[in-house]
DNA sequence: ATAGGGTTAG
């Protein structure tokens, strides 16, 4: 055999693993070959092989080949790292290095990194062992490695610890794109707008990634407009707008701050583009059109969707059972599971939801059962929230007690709060009490935590835990958020801030809402000034009551909007008790529908009522 | 052989 023809034959061999790593059929077919030709225990077989059965997505036969590995070297493990990395299941990836090192091999760099990017992908719920891991890669050998410090750059973003994050990315010897990006990645995702905007300007790396983590990362921290502002900036910057990532992140960030022109603004941007029959922003159409109100469209994208996945059905499901429609979730999940889609823990969330605001006590906890014993999902303190929702919203006040106290998840200011809200609402006083001692060992930080105590223990004619209350309030300083509504009025947006009409139309707004009160007192109507933060009298009170952001923004509606139309309102702060009953009064005498989307909940007023119930 | 951007709840 010459030379040349061996050459020949070792470049075949080189591509048909190139094509292995794209086929899986290839890959076990190279497999067969090489165990006919006997050459299956040499290197580098095995370990390629693994690498092609990885990558074309076949990780058990990837799995069971390293498993039978007589002898496991530093690049068998961190190939198998990177193929369960790879099917997005860093769990195996740990469990396979746990026994590792209990067989005495330390990890080398490559290993590192694979090991990190599996604890980042975990989430925080891993910090610990992620910071193991740094403490073990300083001590080991390759402690000046780069890679390995750009995925410790990554993981603590990713556990949103930017400060970590840039003690490792200022020990970095060449910054690259990849570290770069990380690192704002960090700063954005954690809501550290400011640093995250400098490092992105001081970046020599401004490219679709970094753009993309930055617009991505503020939207994830609740900075939807900036986000939104970056996004014309990027495309005035000449960056290609014409990726799928960045295109769900900005209809996301419509979705988030619900404005509704924008975001159909976007949907256009998509369709031009040619995105509309990509699965990921489908999705996140489907979701921003129902965040947005418009529930219509929500439904058609969601069913000219040719693929539907479980985020699809959530997203449609949680949006129907937002807006008060809650038969019609429940039907939507029965038609999910007959299309052989597997709900998740958010599924759940937005089905136990939907059971509490219409008081479907015995179908919620049904489903709660089914959850766990029929789908294999363990319950998350958020499921057993949803649960304490539905028992105590229908007055099962006692099952809810017992559940709050047994449950194996330590129970949250909200959670406590709403437990509360529920045994005021209905009456029942002794048990109010106690929960609200429970509530205040916690030392809450919500304003509307402490608008409850003090109401409840006023109630109960407790005035010494009153002044308790309001000395915590002082120590604490708490402090209520200044309250603003925004009203989409197609081509322009007005945002109105409490107790002060902006100037357009001042005089006019304020003499609409002096006739509406005159009907709404006619009707008996009476101010509900419980909601009232601070000490001052009833006249006072009745006065900040008046002045809320979302009559303001509502008023300016009437006199604007084309009359019949939907009236949509987006408020910063949830909407108090007495504004929604002046809302539903207002639908009643004006005819209109009105959509209100506060920080928490959807309310759809028309004809004296709202979708929510009256429970929110 | 290793490192960077995306969707659903709260």
């Amino acid at each position: 055999m010459s030379l040349s023809h061996s050459h020949s034959a070792l470049a075949l061999k080189s591509q048909l693993f190139s094509f292995a790593r794209k086929n899986p059929f290839i890959a076990k077919k190279l497999h067969a070959q090489i165990i006919k030709s006997g050459f299956n225990q040499h290197d580098p077989f095995p370990k390629t092989l693994i690498d092609s059965y990885g990558k074309c997505g076949l990780l058990q036969d990837a799995l069971k080949l390293f498993d039978s590995l007589p002898h496991r070297d530093h690049v068998a493990w961190a190939t198998v790292l990177s193929a369960c990395n790879l099917s997005n299941l860093p769990y195996k990836a740990l469990s396979i290095s746990r026994s590792i090192l209990n067989e005495g091999l330390q990890p080398d760099h490559f290993v590192f990194s694979s090991l990190i990017k599996a604890c980042a992908n975990l989430g925080d719920g891993y910090i610990k062992q992620g910071k193991q891991l740094h403490a073990r890669f300083l001590l080991s050998p390759y402690s000046e490695d780069d890679v390995v410090k750009s995925s410790l750059v990554d993981m603590y973003a990713k556990f949103e610890l930017p400060d970590y994050g840039r003690a490792v990315f200022d020990s970095i010897f060449t910054l690259n794109s990849i570290s770069w990006t990380a690192m704002i990645s960090g700063y954005a995702r954690s809501g550290r707008k400011v640093e995250a905007l400098r490092l992105f300007r001081q970046s020599p790396f401004k490219n679709l990634y970094a753009w993309t983590a930055l617009i991505s990362g503020l939207v994830q921290s609740g900075n939807a407009t900036d986000a939104l502002y970056l996004f014309v900036e990027m495309r005035g910057e000449g960056v290609s707008i014409a990726d799928p990532l960045v295109l769900s992140s900005v209809v996301g960030a419509c979705a988030n701050s619900a404005v509704w022109e924008l975001g159909k603004q976007m949907h256009c941007v998509v369709i031009t583009l040619g995105y509309e029959s990509c699965l990921f922003i489908s999705n996140a159409l489907v979701d921003m059109y129902a965040k947005c109100s418009d529930l219509v469209a929500a439904k058609y994208i969601f069913c000219e969707m040719r693929r539907k996945d479980v985020v699809s059905w959530t997203s449609i499901i949680v949006g129907t059972a937002q807006h008060g429609l809650a038969e019609e979730a429940l039907a939507l999940y029965d038609d999910m599971v007959l299309a052989g889609v597997k709900p998740n823990e958010v599924t759940f969330v937005g089905l136990i939801y939907a059971c509490s605001h219409v008081g479907l006590v015995s179908k919620g906890r049904a489903l709660f059962k089914s959850m766990i014993g029929d789908f294999g999902i363990r319950p998350s303190l958020q499921h057993y929230t949803c649960l304490l929702d539905l028992f105590s919203r229908s007055g099962y006040l006692d099952e809810a007690e017992n559940l709050i106290r047994t449950m194996p998840f330590k129970p949250d200011e909200p959670t406590w709060a709403a437990l509360l809200s529920a045994c005021k609402q209905h009456g029942n006083i002794n048990m109010a009490v106690r929960i609200a001692d429970s509530l205040l060992d916690l030392k809450p930080e919500d304003p509307s935590s402490y608008i409850l105590l003090s109401n409840v223990y006023a109630g109960a004619g407790m005035w010494e835990n009153v002044s308790k209350v309001r000395k915590l309030m002082v120590v604490k300083e708490v402090r209520k958020e200044p309250g603003y509504s925004s009203i989409d009025l197609g081509k322009e947006s007005q945002v109105f801030y409490a107790g002060e009409a902006s100037q357009p139309m001042k005089d006019e707004i304020l003499g609409l809402m002096r006739k509406l009160d005159e009907e709404m007192r006619k009707r008996g109507y009476v101010p509900d000034t419980s909601s009232v933060l601070h000490d001052m009298d009833q006249q006072e009170k009745e006065r900040q009551l008046f002045w809320h952001s979302e009559r303001l923004a509502l008023a300016y509606g009437l006199l604007k909007a084309v009359p019949g139309t939907t009236i949509r309102i987006v408020k910063n702060l949830r909407v108090c008790g007495d504004c929604h009953t002046v809302l539903k009064l207002i639908s009643t005498i004006t005819s209109r529908e009105i959509y209100v989307r506060d920080l928490k909940r959807y309310h759809h007023f028309k004809d004296g009522n709202c979708s929510c119930n009256d429970f929110w």
